[in-house]
DNA sequence: GTGACATAAACGTCGTACTTTTTGTTCCCC
DNA sequence: GGGGAACAAAAAGTACGACGTTTATGTCAC
């Protein structure tokens, strides 16, 4: 886990949202300062902290005499790259790493659409580096070094659209990359087609070409989905 | 404003908050505890809580020794309701509104499609209905009640979409319609066009025409952006 | 000049005492 | 007997003071 120790806070935060995101805590039940401060021995200013934080992101709600009661889903800010860390950690993966692939096919093509118009020449020469190192490492199970090349690649896209809303989801976008291979059973080298897709956006942002660029990356995203449709069920 | 004395550190983020978003702190400035808790005449124990709020948000980072700096603003949780209301209340609020519309041109077309698949017939229903209460409210000066069934529609169709994440984008959608109506100047009606856009989404989403729903939703959206090109230079 | 050590400034943690709000209960009056 | 008002209890909110911990920084010796 990536729990450094940085604070008590921090580290009942970490205790608490996966425990809360997995439902371990379902909607509607009341958890207490007191009770929380005592099993996990610390001071009640610790659990408050940690509490402030949950109810920023709103996982829960605190009301004086009642509790700290978990809120319903759809409330969550399901935005929050933390509550995304916590909820793909945890057991409904599949359903989230589908929402996510979903609003990537939204955003992504429109964002490669801006790119091709805004790109810097240091953006364009970093895309096609990373397309080319994709295509380097597409064959012979260097499963790992061909992933850093394709999060970077759509990191540039995002950030290249010169939207800060898009650039931001270039976590979120790792996160579902990452995801993918780590988790899923991913033996075989990558979809060649998806290789060659991607070096033709690196081209058509390249080039100027906002209506290539947005047309071939909805047609990588529509192979995630796809691809997805076969893995989960 | 909001600010309901919900708490003494919900008061203080709301001064802190717009603060930091409107640039007052600039990144890289500090910020110490001791010397908020003084200015704010609060204990240390209610500026430290705001703080773990604003270091969940990324706005801030609190180390120690250092004090509380200001993180750069590409780092910040721009997708928190919370930080969107601050931002839109501040002065850089067309560039804010920009980018939040150039989100939703990505994501509700898509939306559309989506929810022209798996809306259930209540949400048919409920679409068609708020698209009828657009009709009859675009003429006349009825700015307002035209703004309710506008909202309304659009997070319908956001929730009919089935997916979680784009369903959670109505509250965005929510601000920028309504920044749009309240802070522009509109003197006028809404563009007939716009509205019958509406309706044959609503239409398209009744039948089960995702391709239909999808092109028509992206047609309002550019509608949208032109609109802001026009309005904002 | 460089490295080790001392220092102090800031946040981090804790325990305790007090306050406020909500809710449930009891008791009195109608 | 029922309803309303006053009261009591529970739980979170607030405050404060003391101590602990980390770490940037400066100093001193080598």
């Amino acid at each position: 886990m990536t729990n450094q120790a940085r604070g008590l806070h921090a580290q009942l935060l970490e205790s608490l949202g996966p425990a809360i995101t997995a439902g371990e805590y379902p909607p509607g039940s009341v958890l207490r300062t007191d009770e929380l401060a005592q099993r996990f021995d610390v001071s009640r200013t610790v659990v408050r902290e940690a509490v402030r934080v949950l109810e920023s992101m709103h996982l829960v709600e605190s009301r004086r005499r009642v509790g700290v009661t978990v809120r319903p889903t759809e409330e969550w800010n399901v935005y929050d790259p933390q509550v995304i860390r916590w909820r793909l950690a945890g057991a409904d993966r599949p359903r989230q790493l589908r929402s996510l692939t979903v609003l990537r096919s939204a955003v992504e093509p429109v964002a490669a659409g801006l790119a091709a118009q805004f790109a810097t020449p240091e953006q364009c020469a970093e895309l096609t580096g990373r397309a080319l190192g994709m295509v380097a490492t597409s064959r012979g199970r260097q499963l790992d070094a061909y992933l850093v090349h394709d999060i970077a690649f759509h990191r540039v896209v995002l950030r290249a659209s010169g939207n800060e809303m898009f650039a931001r989801l270039g976590d979120v976008v790792a996160e579902v990359l990452s995801g993918r291979t780590r988790h899923q059973v991913m033996f075989e080298d990558p979809d060649p087609a998806a290789v060659t897709l991607h070096v033709q956006v690196a081209e058509a942002v390249r080039e100027g070409d906002a209506v290539r660029a947005e047309r071939l990356t909805r047609e990588i995203a529509v192979g995630a989905l796809q691809e997805l449709d076969v893995l989960a069920p």
